[in-house]
DNA sequence: TCATTAAATTGTT
DNA sequence: AACAATTTAATGA
């Protein structure tokens, strides 16, 4: 057994594909190493494998026309991302920066399509982690005209608990309240004010440039 | 291994 | 948004 035999048969989505189709998928497979702060693909590039994270941490990101930096969400270990691009064999519509340094396992498009076209069990993981992501999006129109910064930065948080979306779980998240308020849209103070009283309230505990999440179930739910 | 320095992150005005 | 303080990481003896 190799690295990369490994690679696929640990992956989320690997759990209902016959040996064939793993076998498949692991002939697919190739690794990158990005460093830190490094762009995997600049909006409008062809990126044409889906990406999982082996390590570290993504920023899926882009710069509106005023100049303003948006973040749409972070991307960790064991999830995987740029179905739909693939899919539609089309430019990528966003920013894949790295926040720390990144291993990456590359699923080339044609075994993609490949899984696609012949594994069930392959669409049975598509389709509920597309559904997850709708999930993920309307609770975030939902959140962002409730408007209340702690509560902002709460479900922020709560993304990382994502059981679909974050297959590998940890109660501690190494992102910088700068990062952090790139995805809550919050300034860094708010941000910082923020995680101090939920810290206060006994949810999480904040460090140097990692967040130890205490009660992840009442920070999905936080309200007011 | 320890001390010094540089860089990054966080807190405050 | 700018500055100050703190903590981590890097460098070299």
């Amino acid at each position: 057994m190799n690295a990369r035999e490994d690679l696929v048969r640990t992956a989320i989505w690997a759990e209902e594909l016959a040996p064939d189709e793993i076998e498949r998928a692991r002939r697919g497979i190739s690794e990158r190493q990005f460093a830190k702060g490094a762009y995997i693909c600049h909006r409008g590039d062809r990126l044409d494998c889906w990406t999982g994270v082996i390590t570290g941490l993504v920023k899926v990101s882009t710069i509106s026309r005023s100049g303003k930096a948006m973040t749409f969400a972070g991307v960790g270990p064991g999830s995987w991302f740029g179905e739909g691009s693939v899919l539609k064999d089309e430019p990528r519509k966003y920013d894949l920066v790295t926040l720390r340094e990144t291993r990456l396992a590359m699923l080339s498009r044609p075994t993609f399509m490949w899984l696609f076209e012949n594994s069930t069990g392959f669409n049975r993981f598509l389709v509920r982690q597309l559904n997850e992501r709708i999930a993920q999006f309307i609770s975030t129109v939902e959140y962002d005209r409730i408007l209340h910064p702690k509560a902002r930065v709460a479900r922020s948080l709560a993304w990382f608990f994502n059981p679909m979306l974050y297959p590998v779980r940890r109660t501690e998240i190494e992102i910088t309240q700068e990062e952090l308020a790139l995805l809550a849209g919050l300034s860094r103070p708010v941000t910082s004010k923020s995680l101090r009283e939920l810290e206060e309230e006994g949810l999480l505990s904040v460090e140097h440039g990692l967040i130890r999440v205490i009660d992840a179930n009442a920070l999905s739910n936080y309200e007011v």
